[in-house]
DNA sequence: CGTAATAGATAGTGCTACTATCCATCCTGT
DNA sequence: ACAGGATGGATAGTAGCACTATCTATTACG
């Protein structure tokens, strides 16, 4: 299957011009040089752009963030939970400071000694804490919320999700697939359950408040 | 509490040019003018600021999106069905033509079946049933999915959480803290969800993959 | 052998969310 | 009373992102 890349435009669905920005930006490998203006593309760089769309589209990623996850699922750490890790650490949002920096610290070992009292083993460097510590922070600062407790009833359901989750990747097969189930596994369903949470509000509001 | 520009600009950290560009754009309402040059703001307008900074930062909204939801916020339907539709709405990603229109289609019907066969109350017009479909049709063109049951357990679980946020809300008073726990609930609940889900994947995946 | 496609390079575009300046007021402290 | 500084209003500029357009020197192909 060789390819050139009009075909891999046309297959894809991705302009002309933006592959070539892609292989730029170093997003898709450089296809097989035949001469100085003739290189050959595979059914991989097809896939790579299917999935550089869907990371972008259905994501929602930068595509800062989707070099940075690409890189992890070219450079597999060969353990399964440093790709996580890895994947986890690429996806995490850029640092914006809005609270004050007490709030946040102090949000930050809330979230801590939830996540203790949870018995989560989670490193400390977990991008996650942070985003979950800003959030508290938010919810406090608009008088929402107390402590890390409110998120306690999300917590139990996260970790049923998670558990179901981690089954899938271990059940699947030691692959290239496992690898990429778990990145647009993290990627994609996040943006379901966002979309099946916002259902199953809707259906619930209509069951209290719809005559 | 009569504040000047500048203990706004103070107290919310917000930096004065960009209040004056949230005034511009119509996100802040104008404060009560004593003459050409002069105006108090209040309580009210510090409140606004901390909301649209919290939507923009930790619910990562754009400006438009937070404007949509301010105004649903700021002509509140008196019926709180409506009221979240109109958030979901304001919070709907705008649509991205990636997949084929075809398959687009079929995974919508797809995810429409589901949604019945789950014994969902949703509106046909809901976004979420396109952002839903969006990442089924993702999943089969990366062969990752074969029909909508991969997002069953998904939809359990998300029925949980919900089912007791709707009655939170029906818990507190019918105030408007109420009407802002439901925006503000709605966007950075789901940022703290995103992140827990995170956090207990990686918790299973040490206790899975972990030596 | 002429037309079309390609690789590689440079520059330009549209959008978003600010940020910087300017000016004519107007308040405040002395 | 008046200098100095804040304020409202307006206009223009900026930085980052994700492309998009154009140009040139090849090279393939019918």
């Amino acid at each position: 299957m060789a390819l050139r890349v009009s075909e891999l435009s046309r297959r894809s669905g991705v302009p002309l011009t933006t592959i070539k920005y892609y292989l730029r930006e170093g997003l898709l490998p450089p296809g097989e040089a035949r001469a100085r203006n003739q290189a050959d593309y595979g059914a991989d760089h097809l896939r790579r752009l299917r999935l550089i769309r869907v990371l972008r589209e259905v994501g929602g990623l930068t595509l800062a963030k989707v070099k940075a996850v690409l890189d992890a699922l070219d450079a597999p750490p060969a353990d399964r939970h440093l790709l996580l890790g890895l994947v986890h650490q690429a996806l995490a949002p850029p640092p914006a400071p809005t609270a004050s920096a007490e709030e946040l610290a102090a949000a930050r070992s809330e979230v801590d000694r939830l996540i203790a009292r949870l018995g989560w083993q989670v490193s400390p460097e977990a991008p996650a804490r942070t985003t979950l510590a800003a959030a508290l922070a938010a919810l406090r600062a608009l008088g929402l919320a107390e402590g890390a407790e409110v998120f306690a009833p999300y917590a139990r359901t996260a970790e049923q999700i998670a558990a179901f989750e981690l089954g899938a990747v271990a059940a699947s097969a030691e692959s290239a697939d496992a690898v990429e189930l778990t990145v647009v596994g993290t990627v994609v369903f996040e943006a379901a359950l966002s979309a099946l949470r916002r259902l199953a509000q809707e259906h619930h509001s209509a069951l209290l408040f719809r005559t």
